[in-house]
DNA sequence: TAGAGGATTGAT
DNA sequence: TCAATCCTCTAC
């Protein structure tokens, strides 16, 4: 069942970040349907450093997090990779979450080509990776996750809280003091969460 | 308008 | 450990 809007325009966005682990991505890109279960996340806030919108800094990249929660916010990082996050809360209380790492399990050979490996192994244990494995890039940023080209479904798995590990969260050492806060949740466990 | 740096990755 | 690579943001 595709999540709804209303999943994504809540509050505390650590809670949905966790909320979303096990739940399913889909893309359809170029008439390619891939999916895979979403098993790490990070939660970023208005509220902290780690944030593009800290202090609610509104600019062209960030107009997107401003919106209503279930926006996709799609920017380049280090010139090289796509990063796919996913706007929560209300309209002007600029919330995302990065989808960090994903398990494969719908067009496995679509995401193989795209990335130009024979392995399955590691095929979306990474930020960048999934985005290029899913078809994920820049066009899709501002789409709604209730557009035919890429959505969220609940298979009616549930994540046991003893299985979901909080740590900090990856590369944001700019941020000081927020740089500890444990927002990034993975699945205790799963072999496809990103490097250490 | 120039310069610095980044929510990463894969090769060395 | 380091380069790739280009967009965004800040300061002048």
């Amino acid at each position: 069942m595709k999540l709804d809007l209303e999943f994504y325009q809540r509050e505390r966005v650590q809670s949905i970040a966790k909320e979303l682990l096990g739940k399913v991505l889909f893309t359809r890109i170029g008439n390619q349907l891939t999916g895979g279960i979403i098993v790490e996340t990070e939660a970023y806030s208005y509220r902290e450093r780690g944030c593009h919108a800290f202090d609610n800094l509104r600019t062209t990249r960030t107009e997107v997090m401003f919106k209503t929660g279930g926006h996709a916010y799609v920017y380049l990082c280090y010139g090289i990779h796509e990063m796919f996050n996913i706007v929560t809360n209300k309209q002007d209380k600029p919330e995302a979450i990065l989808i960090r790492a994903l398990q494969p399990m719908e067009g496995i050979s679509t995401m193989m080509s795209r990335m130009n490996v024979q392995r399955l192994f590691k095929l979306t244990s990474g930020p960048g990776k999934l985005t290029r494995a899913m078809g994920i890039n820049r066009s899709l940023n501002g789409t709604l996750l209730t557009d035919k080209r890429i959505w969220v479904e609940d298979n009616g798995t549930k994540i046991a809280s003893k299985q979901i590990m909080a740590t900090c969260r990856i590369g944001i050492d700019y941020a000081g003091e927020d740089a500890k806060l444990p927002w990034r949740f993975y699945i205790k466990g799963n072999e496809w969460i990103s490097r250490p």
